[in-house]
RNA sequence: GGCCCUAUCGUCUAGUGGUAGGACAAUGCCCUCUCACGGCAUAAACAGGGGUUCAAUUCCCCUUGGGGCUACCA
């Protein structure tokens, strides 16, 4: 059997961290048995499908790797084939119009529950005649009900073995708006039917109506595709991520400067485990390890903290030039046309930054100092403040370096000897603050390096005459 | 309320009918001029009750907790 896999959003709001895990699912099973990953929106709701949404929805699968087979189907543009279905149902009295209104259909699941029964529909207009239906059809449309047969549907889930639901509890369910507006239930069914779906790989939320969606199946003589329903991902409250705020927008992730990488590697993780202990997955090998059968059961709540990791190990993975072309976004321009000392701040800086968003801090001084305390050039600890001829010394020590390599092997040497002699604080701090201009950096040494001579003599002389003006 | 799903450290999880392992976060120590990295260490869990069994975290049942669904949304 061929793979066929989709993921079936609705351009309701924009991707969300649930939608993209149930598409990475759904992709990665497809890359690993070598079937094939195909976009539906589901934009049957007129009132809240927007086209913006879906665009969203495409533009951050693309950005996150995640790489459809065929083009994107739109339900919208399916109507006919619903219409057809609906009229075979309609014709063979597997469905029938129901014409009772939102507030008939309100008092009367009131009055059932106020008699301690279950709401469900009565079946009232069942069994309306064709004269009948003609006459109320005259003021008022109707919609498309199902006619449910009693049964106990039972089903495999790949994840959760045997399910079974009694569709006695359901009632005539609303297929139907009219011929030319399916709802979900029936839209769902006849599309994974006409493009072959093999497996249904969808959140858990929809486990309930996948009976409905049997019973369907069976009224059309359509085939059951295998059904996987993953745990949700929750918020720290334990309620389905997706019904929260749109804080978990993708375009948030994206502009807070998490790698597509990091993302999905979080994600993956979150209900799924490899047989090891690995954690730290490029795209390929997330593709070779994914198995179906290690899915969770249970809701898996959401920890950004984790997520802060990975992002952190995925920067680390990257090559400084790779690392720059993702950096470009938060970057102000000038720092990105100096190509050469932006890679070589990017060297310095991969390990510190959990986020993209680190970098500017994080690397600013080497494009600039910014303004500080002639105070902070003295080391908290320094045994005598001779900050000044400290510096004096080691800025002539620079100046007479004429390697190639700066600073060359001996001049290195000569500081780490002096620094020695004078005590490390004693040189290394006020040297590290002026070439930095900061408290937390780098070493001196990594900063001579990237900073070159010039720079790194003028920073010093810089902090040389801060101190004399102060003192 | 009804139906369904579910239950191992704070969080993500591994695991087995017979010492409960890893990761994130936390704390401490080491490295060290600072920050970060790294290394080492500490604390931290089988929801409760019944069975089955020589033995249950593991298998079964119940309870409890959590979640989902219960739309002319998907």
């Amino acid at each position: 059997m061929d793979v066929r896999v989709r993921f079936a959003p609705s351009p309701t709001g924009f991707l969300h961290i649930g939608g993209v895990r149930t598409a990475l699912f759904n992709w990665l099973f497809a890359r690993h048995e070598g079937g094939k990953f195909i976009l539906r929106i589901e934009d049957t709701d007129k009132q809240r499908s927007e086209r913006r949404f879906e665009d969203d929805i495409l533009k951050n699968l693309e950005w996150l790797g995640i790489t459809w087979d065929e083009p994107p189907a739109r339900q919208s543009e399916r109507l006919e084939i619903y219409e057809k279905n609906l009229k075979n149902l309609l014709d063979s009295h597997k469905a029938y119009y129901c014409f009772c209104t939102p507030e008939e259909l309100e008092d009367e699941y009131q009055a059932q529950m106020s008699q301690g029964l279950v709401p469900k529909y009565s079946g009232k207009c069942r069994s309306l005649s064709e004269e009948e239906r003609a006459v109320k059809q005259l003021k008022n449309p109707g919609v498309i009900r199902f006619r449910m047969r009693d049964h106990v549907v039972s089903f495999s889930d790949m994840i959760r073995g045997k399910v079974e639901f009694n569709t006695a509890l359901f009632g005539d369910i609303i297929i139907a708006k009219s011929l030319r507006e399916p709802l979900y239930n029936f839209a769902s069914v006849i599309d994974d039917a006409d493009m072959k779906i093999s497996h249904v790989i969808r959140g858990e939320e929809h486990l309930s109506n996948t009976p409905k969606q049997i019973m369907l199946q069976e009224a059309l003589d359509l085939p059951t595709p295998k059904y996987a329903h993953l745990p949700l991902i929750l918020g720290a409250d334990k309620k389905k991520l997706s019904k929260r705020v749109l804080t978990n927008s993708l375009n948030d992730y994206r502009a807070q400067g998490f790698l597509p990488s990091a993302i999905i590697n979080f994600l993956m993780l979150l209900g799924w485990h490899p047989s090891d202990d690995k954690e730290v997955f490029t795209v390929p090998e997330m593709i070779a390890a994914f198995s179906i059968k290690r899915v969770q059961k249970a809701g898996a709540i959401y920890n950004p903290e984790k997520l802060d990791w990975f992002n952190a190990m995925h920067i680390r993975q990257l090559s400084d030039v790779e690392l720059a072309q993702y950096l470009k976004p938060f970057i102000p321009e000038e720092w990105a046309s100096d190509k050469n000392r932006l890679l070589r701040a990017i060297a310095v800086t991969k390990e510190r930054m959990k986020s993209l968003t680190d970098f500017q801090k994080e690397a600013g001084f080497v494009f600039a100092v910014a303004e500080y305390p002639a105070t902070m050039l003295v080391w908290k600890s320094a045994t005598v403040p001779q900050t000044i001829t400290r510096l004096e010394y080691v800025h002539a020590l620079l100046t007479k370096d004429d390697g190639v390599v700066f600073p060359s092997e001996h001049t290195a040497t000569a500081l780490m000897e002096y620094a020695n002699k004078e005590g490390r604080g004693d040189v290394l701090w006020p040297l590290r603050v002026a070439l930095s201009g900061r408290e937390a950096s780098p070493g001196p040494a990594e900063l001579l390096r990237i900073l070159g001579k010039d720079e790194s003599v003028r920073r010093i002389a810089d902090a040389v005459q801060k101190l004399k003006h102060t003192l």
